[in-house]
DNA sequence: TGGATAAAGGTCAGTTAAGGTCAAATACCG
DNA sequence: CGGTATTTGACCTTAACTGACCTTTATCCA
């Protein structure tokens, strides 16, 4: 099944892969004209699809000459992994920021897609409710579980 | 006689017969339409029909073009792990019978090194003690996690 | 030169289109 | 008759998508 936003995101993808660069410039009204949708679509696909954790960052003007600029940041790199890892398990828990650092994992290839499949559903809400509450401690109990499973993937060879 | 069940039973079950791939794609709504039923009746039948011990495994996604995936457990697999599968079948579980079963696997080559490791972490008490108790509660999230840990494994290709 | 205007992009609440859950009602079978 | 399996419906959650309204920047012209 595949929705309007996989169509934008692969899209992009394309372009960024074609561009000799580590960036790509695209005009937000055209790309929406070009997929027949609002504007506001494409500010949803890059916060879904394009977001830090999972290795692109966005930049933007307004106004005339108006663009937004998308970068691939680089590969991981094992140091970085680390801090990746902090930073996820710092604070509260956001399910959703690790679920995308696992697909950047998977884009990456330093996991398998058994691994991320996984990954993903240790992360799953369901998994936790009516057993374990308030929400607090989902999020708690959800980071521990995703920490060891990551550290676990860390601790190497294949 | 044949139930409602049985008539979607067997419908999905040619759909997964006639793809060639390991698993089929369904609309709960248009399924229900099809047998004029409520919706809540596919999920019913998901639930008895198309259950782990029986050698499927369902996953699904909500919002605009949702779907639900039902999966047929390749039979080798399916032999490979029936024990596992039986046993988080039943009622109780012990984090010691899973570890053997890793174990089993990993000498076994059915699942990676880091899989197995993976798999081993998640069985680790000291994660859940302080978050959950009583260790009764420990237990079944214990088997939800290591389950849903397993059916990922199942659901195939590497 | 600086204010008006046009041409971008940003935000966020709301709508649509899925699927999930659970308990109550009903049907079937031994 | 009692228990189990089936079926339904009311209500919930989630992801994708849209539209109205806001902000920023460039540029043009008086």
């Amino acid at each position: 099944m595949v929705t309007l936003s996989d169509s934008i995101e692969d899209y992009i993808k394309k372009l960024l892969s074609l561009s000799s660069r580590l960036y790509v410039d695209i005009r937000r009204r055209e790309l929406a004209q070009k997929f027949s949708c609002a504007p506001s679509q494409i500010n949803y696909v890059l916060e879904r699809r394009f977001s830090a954790e999972r290795g692109y960052l966005i930049e933007s003007r307004r106004g005339g000459r108006g663009y937004i600029r998308i970068y691939r940041i680089n590969p991981l790199q094992k140091q970085a992994w680390k801090a990746v890892i902090d930073y996820l398990a710092g604070g509260d828990f956001e399910p959703d920021k690790a679920l995308q650092f696992i697909k950047r994992c998977r884009e990456e290839n330093i996991i398998t897609r058994r691994e991320g499949r996984i990954l993903q559903a240790l992360l799953k809400d369901e998994l936790y409710t009516a057993l374990v509450s308030p929400e607090i401690k989902v999020r708690s109990l959800q980071k521990r579980i995703f920490k060891a499973a990551i550290e676990e993937i860390l601790k190497g060879s294949y």
